[in-house]
DNA sequence: CTTGACCTTGACGCAGCGTCAGGGCCGCAC
DNA sequence: GTGCGGCCCTGACGCTGCGTCAAGGTCAAG
């Protein structure tokens, strides 16, 4: 007779692993000696052996029993109904790496690649780090809400990019946050932003704009979200309104006010 | 503001998942509003989409946070890492197809290729499913134990199968099993291997077999094994004693006795 | 005032064991 | 006799990433 460690070893497997097997009524619990411990014969060897074959193979536990049991019939059809869910997590983990394959290279970490696209050029033209990381950001919120405008929204942005005054812009922009605001660059920041809405609305582009991103509640939100990341955005919509625009992420024309 | 059902919706995950999420560290918990709902801002659905998109990459959760802290070397680094991991998980299943798959066809289940042709001989030789499953199971303890002495084994069985004397035994030994034991076939069977046993003795195969299978306390177990598959083993060692031999799995010559 | 749809915390379940923790039993050397 | 190393025992938590009740508050609409 045979105690559980002799059992474990002729089978290649873990005592552990036999009485996981007893706990779960795979392996039946084999008689035990006067001191308690469990005795084993040779049927036990043998079951265990089977057992761990298909266990190995990637049969799950819970149907080992059944296959042990099964005609050859029943047995074929098991075994290719296993061989489907093995086929299915290959391709799931096959889809996994070409997942990470796709983060590895640029920021196309939860943007498409679109965004991306228009990222890189972002930081090609000059855009500090953090520009382009509230840039990100900004577009994995409107991704999240409007997946499908993205590529006609950034095909605008790529076109504008052409603008030099969009890149002034954004020269601004990284200057009163590196440097702190000063009233200087915050008026001529509005003033440009003003300029180019203008031309924009007179092209109905704003029209459009207040069309597609129909969910005040997500605009504000995403208007919050500027507002919290830099306060230069706050002071920039002070002087917006001062000039007839209101808004942030959907601007809209507004009564100029003081 | 949002709650978590919105939130969760943004980001494509369930609500589960968000406070799993917070549970673990990798999300901060939110703020609560009056009634102690948990409110969101616009940072969450950023946060909660980067986690999403690198888990959904098959980067494990523990490693979510490093990864979107990492800078693009330390990053790549990771990445590489984890493709590795998800490599050898493919390998592994991989491997379980081709498993499953030589299960798929004949007795392979647990015994080498080697055995699984010997059972294949034995039933086309018209063994009974009872006796070839006996077979299997004995060759799975002998496999168990001496591995590597399976194919020399199995090639010295398959040899005797040429035997019309061994095919006889078999055929006596089914019937003792379905039409239950008479004294007149188990003479005949006790003789036959005897007979046989003898020429083997002659060729020095007995002393050789004594020399490979040095366990005694295996040979015991395996023993006892054939004695309980069914009584007419024990009924054949009697007549075999007294035929001057002792043993079943591994046969000695020994006093003839009553 | 009642629904139904949302939110809350707490806790078990899954798959297959690995890995302590705390404690007997056994044979051998001293 | 006793100490020591090596076996055995049960019980229970840990890992991974949530799914799925359970039991109970909250909120807006009819």
């Amino acid at each position: 007779m045979l105690t559980i460690g002799q059992l474990a070893a002729y089978a290649g497997v873990t005592q552990r692993t036999v009485r996981h097997y007893h706990q779960i009524g795979l392996l039946p619990e084999p008689g035990r000696d006067a001191s308690g411990y469990r005795s084993y014969d040779a049927r036990a060897v043998v079951d265990l052996i089977r057992i761990r074959t298909l266990a190995e193979a990637g049969v799950p536990l819970a149907r080992v029993r059944e296959l042990l049991d099964a005609d050859p019939d029943e047995f074929a059809t098991a075994v290719a109904e296993i061989d489907q869910r093995l086929r299915a997590e290959i391709r799931q983990l096959q889809e996994h790496r070409r997942r990470i394959a796709r983060l590895a290279d640029g920021d196309s970490l939860a943007v498409g690649p679109e965004v991306a696209a228009y990222l890189d050029r972002l930081r090609a033209a000059g855009a500090s780090d953090a520009m382009v990381e509230g840039e990100r950001d900004g577009w994995i919120l409107m991704s999240a809400r409007w997946p499908e405008r993205i590529p006609e929204l950034m095909a605008d942005k790529l076109a504008q990019l052409e603008d030099p005054r969009t890149l002034r812009l954004y020269r601004l922009f990284d200057e009163l946050v590196e440097l702190g605001m000063d009233e200087e660059r915050l008026e001529a920041a509005a003033d440009l932003m003003a300029e180019v809405m203008e031309e924009s609305a007179a092209r109905g582009e704003l029209d459009r704009q207040h069309d597609e991103l129909d969910d005040d509640a997500y605009v504000a939100l995403m208007d919050a979200f500027a507002t919290d990341a830099h306060p230069m955005v706050e002071r920039l919509q002070e002087l917006l309104a001062e000039r007839g625009w209101s808004g942030w992420i959907r601007v809209e024309r507004a009564a100029p006010g003081s």
